[in-house]
DNA sequence: ATGAAAGCGCTAACAC
DNA sequence: GTGTTAGCGCTTTCAT
């Protein structure tokens, strides 16, 4: 910067001026900086930047899982809304590794970013972020955050209702949900929310619960498998899977048998919106993870915080998924 | 650090001492200097570090698609290379787009890392990354980096020589390569390194090329469905896909026909080793990217290029991706 | 409108 | 071994 200031023959002080408030510099100096900052392509120091001035513009996000498309999501919408107040977004793969996530949270830490977005490994043994007292404003996002930080995460509950409500609504009658893990909470939330829909039709419709080894394509050929068995009568006529992959190889198994048309006889919905249920050869009906409004919604949360430290108030913010009706129902 | 100094009773510069070199310090006073740290619940401040001692430890990496797992997989190869070496690596998700990936080239470089990754977006016209000077070290994965820098992209030429070569060795003869998006250089060089491995046969292996409109799992139906429809007499006995979804679709129109058994009647291979092709009801052997190599290699290049920049040499390394048999050959 | 100077939190000589 | 000090590249008062 001592560079530019020489060859615009001013001083320090002024080429700060121009970069940080133009409107205060003589419109012929100002010209004469930039010019001079043109001519030696000259490239502020943020580092610098923001250790005199006390403000960073980045946003560090640690995400648990890269590979799954609604993170990715997340990611993106964090991004619009950091673009809109001026800021970055920067990612670090946690890899659903406790110690992974740990690590990045220290070096933004360390970095002195303006915030922290984080979707925690959800390993109750792994929660060792939570005991720390980061010095970084932190918004949790896909889970909940407890009481003394904002969080955002979908309605996996609502999800449920919306899948179970929709096979009701185009008429099926005997339910099954399948899935597995119930121990999570979003998988619980889910089969809750189907729950409710099915008690609202004060016993008109019934729904029985299978459990599955995983929630992959393979899981849900087992599945398949196993309702393909049983005896016309005694099969549901809807299937509210947990997840899309265990949807999808739900459909494989099930598709080929005769006398049981996708969706004449079995209606089949999936949950997550995953690419496989879109792509595959009978488009999934489907829940949509809201992954870019709960991406956007932390970062507004976290902005805030960071923007207004004195009136914000911490909040966890649920928000709707999306029922996609496509061929499977 | 100025309070850590005085609650353990030593100055600043000897804090800054058991950080750096803890080795130069009295062992009792190194425990005093850390247990202040702890107890003040210390946090060191990178910007200043690498402000002050010239040296940053954070390589930024602009990854062009991480809903594509195969670049997921490269950023998990630069992380551990980097962490072999001390560094972090933060990433940056360009979405395809050439604007975004300039935004974050500029962003890294304003930040000081100690070097930037880069997956450039492919289309000429957005090059404008090349004709600017980066002040960072800088090295381009996945695709050709040009001359004056160093370049990591696996051998397209030769994954599509070990797919056709793999279709010939299971004792296929009339083969069929289905691709589309031939401007694409690494779909260019699948086919020419298929067409390489029949040619080797000296006319024992006949290919033909049919050209899809991309490579989606519905292209893949589309070119099923013709292949389908061809008399007996004149249906190849072996696939070369572009890609796995391709394969995919493929697999699904065609594994319906009566006398159309795969593997049996009809091999096919796919290209990237996507998720989808080994939970699909047919696994599909195929060729898997080496993006973890990829992501390594090119990390190795560019910490080599920062530890070493006296005796440094650019260079363009290719990486052999790796035949994975399934069963759908 | 511009310049001078004090510091942001740290590292790396150099003294003692 | 440990303390002292001069920067690193910038922002921000405070003068002028």
């Amino acid at each position: 910067m001592d560079d530019v200031a020489r060859a615009a023959g001013v001083s320090l002080g002024t080429v700060s001026h121009v970069l940080n408030h133009p409107d205060r510099v003589a419109p012929r100096t100002r010209d004469r900086v930039q010019r001079a900052i043109e001519e030696l392509g000259f490239v502020p120091d943020r580092r610098a930047r923001s250790l005199a001035g006390g403000a960073s513009s980045m946003i560090g996000f640690v995400v648990i899982d890269l590979t799954n498309s609604y993170f990715v999501d997340m990611a993106r919408g964090a991004e619009e809304e950091a673009n809109l107040a001026g800021m970055n977004v920067v990612l670090a793969n946690s890899d659903i590794q406790a110690e992974k996530e740990l690590t990045y949270l220290h070096l933004f830490d360390e970095e002195r970013v303006a915030g922290i977005l984080l979707t925690p490994v959800e390993n109750l043994a792994d929660q060792a972020w939570r005991s720390r007292e980061w010095r970084r404003r932190l918004v949790v996002a896909n889970s909940d955050g407890g009481a003394d930080r904002c969080s955002v995460a979908p309605d996996d509950e609502l999800g449920g209702y919306l899948a179970a409500r929709h096979l009701i609504d185009v008429g099926r009658r005997s339910l099954v949900f399948a899935g597995g893990l119930f121990h999570l909470a979003p998988v619980a939330n889910r089969l809750r929310g189907a729950q409710r829909a099915v008690a609202e039709t004060n016993g008109a419709v019934r729904m029985t619960t299978v459990t599955t080894a995983g929630l992959r394509p393979k899981d849900g050929r087992e599945v398949g498998a196993r309702l393909a068995d049983l005896p016309p009568a005694e099969r549901p006529d809807g299937v509210v899977a947990a997840a899309d992959l265990l949807a999808l190889g739900l459909v494989q198994a099930l598709a080929g048998q005769p006398g049981l048309r996708i969706p004449e006889d079995l209606s089949v919905i999936g949950y997550d919106n995953n690419q496989a249920s879109w792509e595959s050869a009978i488009p999934l009906t489907t829940i949509a993870q809201p992954g870019h409004e709960v991406g956007r919604t932390a970062t507004r949360l976290l902005i805030e915080e960071i923007r207004e430290p004195g009136t914000h108030r911490h909040q966890c913010i649920k928000i709707e998924p999306q029922l996609i009706v496509r061929s499977s129902t």
